[in-house]
DNA sequence: GAAGTCTAAGAAATCGATTTCGTCAAGACC
DNA sequence: GGTCTTGACGAAATCGATTTCTTAGACTTC
């Protein structure tokens, strides 16, 4: 663990004697400062010869600046933030930048420590997907490192955002289940302390007041997890007046849910499904259930934009970016 | 850009100067040197009240090494390879390292390039799941850089690697559709450059000739892909004497040829068939499909152990480890 | 009591690239 | 011809923690 690459390592140094010049031109080359045609050619060729590779580190810690952000996410095999970060990547890799993916679980102390690394390894700039409950990104804007929240406002209007209408989409969800004819028509939300489940439920609540339908006695809060949309959706099927359709405000949930309705022998057809985002493979939309589109990798660029942004020195005021939902109104099959 | 991160940075001086001491003992008794019980106690509480958090970059630019390790994959968005990753990283964060996650695209280009920041940020070892193509590790082993490579090895007897017994999962495979009274069995499996795609061919091939079938003209080899899979099984189909059967190399491609059987009428009772892998929330155990067990977080945390002991020093031969593949007998439903 | 260990801890070198500062020479301008 | 600019570039400081060296006591040991 001591002498661990202790193989052949090119410095600034070598390259400068092997031209026949000093570092700080070796240096000047590499950063595009101004140099002569001549100088440059024989650091280019000393360079090339020697196959010189940068120490990042040491030019980190001298920049006090790298070209890498953080991404912190929930859950890494939650297709939704995996689409998601590939958005984040393919928008920073543009820009030259390399993403450093955290997967918290869900647990408020390793988002934590996670930001405490993005700040000890000097990182350019931290995209976060908040964990359940609040965020402490206090650290991070006290050493005015870059965030941008995605997904989930951090209900702080000082820090940029990149959502999704939430509320709009779980009202023409419900709207659209109404529509077909579907009058008790349920709502399986996240937890109420997260912010897009509490939208996605008062968007599907909007709808039943204008419909006059049932109320919150049709409502229930789960985990946003494919056991928590299950137990709900049985729960809601044993009441004595059950409902007949349901808005399921995430995708893991409605898998869940829609194994409780196999289980009563109900159909996505009988019962009517509209879902907070889709499952590759596993197409709701496929299955004739109605899809309110997530635009989870439209989401990722977004926020990397708006992080590449300010890493590049913006500081106007936040800014809240929200992406339309586009509910997919055909019901296939 | 230039100015970032400008706020409140506590150095080891500064907890140096609060305490009375010098930055050495400071850093000694952050390392676990030897410090009178006096200093110690006066550092620890004056880096306490400061907040202090050690600047990574300028120790690893001084130790030459990093407790962050690198996971390059050819994609995230694939099931397979986030149930790896977590499973690297739970091992990983065990011992106390951060996995970093490049996604690769199945693009040897951007492979090459990962690899060569792992270098450059002095990372403290590679777990590389190859690209399509060969792979070249020369760099990092030149700077004795620990790689490990998982899934696929890289044909390299000097490299340690982590795979599952790919034949012996396609013989059981096909052997297990032929005990069911199936005779045609075909096979789809990846590109003839894919070690495991040869692999589990092989094993499938094996079989046919145990039980005299029709061999190579039921063989087809595609991408891993989900197009590749369907147009795979539709062209299969589409054959004079169609196969009745079919071992699909990886989950991806079984879902696409699926998709073909579905459009051709098929259901998989009529049509047997055996997939390498599962695919969460879309199981194909569950919808009466023989699954060749997959291990993906085992071969994570295999992979990441092994990568662990080298970094702790470990130089003896390179290790293979080969992980089982349990088919799953039962066809349910 | 003198010579020989240890110990704790400070001063300073070090890791490798960047950047400031200053020098030197060539050309511009009066 | 002399002063001013300007551009190229080397010497040295810098980033912050770690790791030698060194030194000053304290403690043995004969």
């Amino acid at each position: 663990m001591r002498d661990r690459m202790a193989g052949s390592k090119v410095t600034i140094y070598q390259v400068a004697a092997r031209a026949g010049v000093s570092a700080a031109t070796v240096s000047r080359v590499l950063n595009g400062a101004r140099v002569s045609a001549e100088s440059e050619r024989l650091v280019r060729a000393a360079a090339a010869e020697l196959a010189f590779t940068p120490n990042r580190t040491a030019r980190r810690l001298r920049r006090q600046y790298s070209e890498v952000i953080a991404l912190i996410i929930p859950d890494v095999e939650n297709p939704f933030f995996t689409a998601l970060a590939r958005g984040v990547e393919n928008r920073a890799r543009a820009g030259g930048f390399s993403v450093v993916l955290c997967n918290t679980d869900d647990d408020p102390a390793r988002e934590s420590t996670y930001i405490d690394i993005a700040l000890a390894e000097h990182m350019a700039g931290v995209i976060l997907a908040p964990a359940d409950g609040a965020s402490d990104v206090s650290r991070l804007l006290a050493r005015k490192c870059p965030v941008v929240a995605v997904d989930r406002s951090l209900n702080r209007p000082d820090i940029d955002a990149v959502t999704v209408d939430n509320r709009a989409g779980g009202l023409s969800a419900a709207e659209s289940l109404f529509a077909d004819g579907f009058s008790r028509v349920a709502c399986i939300t996240g937890p109420s302390s997260v912010e897009t489940a509490q939208l996605r439920m008062e968007g599907w609540r909007q709808a039943g007041e204008r419909h006059g339908a049932g109320g919150d006695g049709l409502l229930r809060y789960a985990d946003y997890r494919v056991d928590g949309g299950r137990a709900a959706m049985a729960e809601l099927l044993a009441l004595r007046e059950p409902p007949d359709a349901a808005v399921v405000a995430n995708n893991l949930m409605a898998a869940g849910a829609l194994d409780a309705l196999r289980d009563a022998g109900l159909t996505p057809h009988a019962f009517g499904l509209a879902v907070f985002g889709d499952l590759p493979f596993a197409s709701f939309e496929r299955q004739g259930i109605r899809v309110v589109d997530l635009p989870a990798r439209e989401l990722g660029e977004a926020a990397a934009s708006l992080l590449l942004d300010r890493i590049a020195g913006d500081d106007g005021p936040a800014r809240t970016v929200v992406l339309r939902t586009d509910r997919t109104l055909k019901e296939k099959q």
